[in-house]
DNA sequence: GCGACAG
DNA sequence: ATCTTGTCGC
């Protein structure tokens, strides 16, 4: 697959001031609505569309970036790339350390999904140009963030004891460049005991597609534990990756 | 100065 | 993200 927009590939040696600017650019491209033609109700499904997952795993100073992608619950197709760390963890620019290891993981895949899931936020961002909203526009590809844990935003009503299936809505606050009360996401609750809380995902937009598509794909694509199956498998295949380097 | 802070 | 055994409870 290409990088659309390599003017939007991550340059880990720029300033952070540069950093900023460039995902005020992105924030800029990137498309909160839906804009694909697939049927998003059947993501997950046998028939349905090509949705992919995408993580890291880490090892010393080398990262391991994977895509793996599927039609139903069938793996079709999985790529990878290997590269130093070139940037550290900083929050609001996780895109910079992970962005370009994922590119390269791309552009060894074959396959054009129709819609990728992303480990961290899309517009739940401090400039709305998180991970997922700065891989989906340099893919030019329906995109989506799936976080464990919030960045920033406002859940708009308790998130604990929700049902499985149930979501909340994520309103941006003081800390993100949007106007107060837009819908930046929801908490999702893809999966519940009645014994034992589960902490809900925090799922948003990343491009071309809306804060409610994307919630609802993170629950169409469930295969039985917290992770949606695209990005827990991916998960899965990093650490196997990573494992195979040596550890 | 203090708190917040994806992976 | 990563370091890590057992252990309590569905």
């Amino acid at each position: 697959m290409e990088v659309a927009r390599p003017e939007f590939r991550p340059d880990a040696a720029a300033s952070r001031e540069e950093m900023e600017a460039t995902q005020r650019e992105i924030a800029a491209s990137a498309v909160f609505e839906d804009r694909f033609d697939f049927d998003p109700a059947r993501a997950g499904r046998p028939e349905g569309p090509l949705v992919a997952g995408v993580d890291q795993a880490f090892l010393d100073d080398r990262v391991v970036s994977v895509v793996v992608v599927l039609r139903g619950d069938t793996v079709v197709e999985r790529a990878r790339s290997v590269s130093p760390t070139a940037f550290p963890y900083v929050p609001g620019l996780l895109s910079f350390r992970e962005g370009g290891p994922i590119l390269d993981a791309f552009e060894a895949l074959d396959t054009r999904p129709d819609l990728v899931l992303f480990d961290g936020s899309g517009r739940i961002h401090f400039r709305q140009a998180g991970l997922a909203t700065h891989m989906g526009v340099a893919l030019d590809v329906p995109a989506v963030g799936v976080a464990k844990s919030l960045l920033c935003g406002r859940p708009v009503a308790p998130t604990d004891e929700l049902a499985e299936g149930a979501r909340v809505a994520v309103e941006a606050n003081g800390r993100v460049d949007a106007p107060n009360g837009t819908v930046i996401g929801y908490a999702v609750q893809t999966r519940q005991f009645d014994s034992y809380r589960i902490n809900p995902l925090y799922v948003s937009p990343g491009h071309r597609v809306s804060a409610e598509t994307a919630a609802d794909v993170a629950l169409a694509c469930r295969g039985g534990y917290k992770l949606p199956e695209p990005t827990r498998l991916a998960d899965q295949y990093a650490d196997e990756v990573k494992r195979s380097l040596g550890d």
